[in-house]
DNA sequence: AGTTGTGAAACGTTTCACAGCT
DNA sequence: AGCTGTGAAACGTTTCACAACT
């Protein structure tokens, strides 16, 4: 499997989810060209994209819709369910576990763990808060592949250490600090500050030439 | 003003957060090595990127550390403070409201919106929950320049063309639809399922040849 | 007729390498 | 001697344009 950017993986995503939609609406086919539409794109991108990986549409058709969801649920590796541990039980960590589009998107919370003893053993959405020294023998007993950083930004290398001794391979950081990780895990980080001030600029760059 | 990149802004504001921490530390000058060792880049891309900019350094010696923070900020409009409203006041509404973040960065929460009679009139940090009517009459008063949407997927594209409509140019999405604006409108999406399906392309493809 | 799949061209970003300054 | 600033090269991504197919 040749290397594909990040890029397009995230548009990939972007068809995906356009895709469910249109497939609930009773749509059997698709062009590249309304696939393109949604995802804020253009035909010969969304082409490029999926000619990454295969053949999918049929010339002058376009692509099946429900052939294309499954080809592309195979490609992102969402063809199985993902189990997910959170790291911290505060606001944040509170308000993921208790978001649905986790489990209809095909991530399951097995665990969600916090140092603060007032915070152990309440529940969210049907997951118990498990106390902070549960981490490592949870992992090891259920094998979660994916970890969520909910903790202060203090806090937040340490818990990346802790989950990557444990054998986490992928984690999502929404600690406002940037982690550094060994070669081989992945880290995607969720920083309101950056997003903020990547609005800033473009409100301060408006006025352009 | 040269067009900038968004990959470039980005690596900017995390120049300027590590900046930020070793001013505290008392360091005086900083090299392109040390930045980008702490950027996750190269020295090579950190001068690039500053170069769009001008020449802040001193050959030899390296960047003064207040100097470059001085200057970032203005590169990215963080020298004035920045008034957002945020539309939602649910879990993630809430929680971003009483995010200490947004102040330390230059962001004020000056008003913040529900629908939901039960929320209105509740306090979040300091501001008050105001009802949803309330919306574009509070923009026009009060000029925020950014919106932050944590409103229901459902409800997210009528919430930012009623923003639109009332004259904000930044939106920042935290409702899981991708959303079509006007040209001249910036739309930025934070996605939980895009950044963990993206972290599960990553884990299906690690086996890499 | 309509739409895909894809080489080739265009474009943009990153890395290299070194002249130039302190 | 050390580090910046920057043109040029390398690399990667996006757009174009059209042959191939239904």
């Amino acid at each position: 499997m040749k290397h594909i950017a990040e890029p397009t993986v995230r548009r990939l995503t972007g068809y995906l989810r356009f895709l469910e939609a249109f497939d609930a609406d009773g749509h059997e086919t698709i062009s590249s060209g309304e696939l393109a539409r949604a995802g804020g794109t253009t035909s010969a991108q969304v082409r490029k994209d999926l000619s990454f990986f295969g053949s999918f549409g049929k010339r002058g058709l376009g692509y099946g819709v429900k052939d294309l969801i499954a080809s592309l649920r195979e490609i992102l590796g969402l063809d199985t369910r993902w189990p997910v541990v959170i790291v911290g039980a505060g606001k944040i960590g509170a308000a993921l576990a208790q978001y649905r589009g986790f489990g209809t998107h095909g991530f399951d919370v097995v665990g969600i763990y916090d140092t603060d003893p007032a915070r152990v053993g309440t529940h969210l959405s049907g997951v118990t808060v498990r106390a902070d020294h549960d981490l490592e023998g949870d992992i090891a007993a259920l094998a979660p592949r994916i970890a969520v950083l909910c903790v202060p930004g203090e806090a937040a290398q340490a818990a990346l250490d802790r989950v990557v001794a444990a054998g986490i391979r992928a984690v999502l950081n929404f600690a406002p600090t940037s982690l550094v990780a060994p070669e081989g895990v992945t880290v995607r980080a969720v920083n309101m500050a950056t997003e903020l001030e990547v609005l800033a600029y473009a409100l301060t760059n408006e006025a352009r030439d």
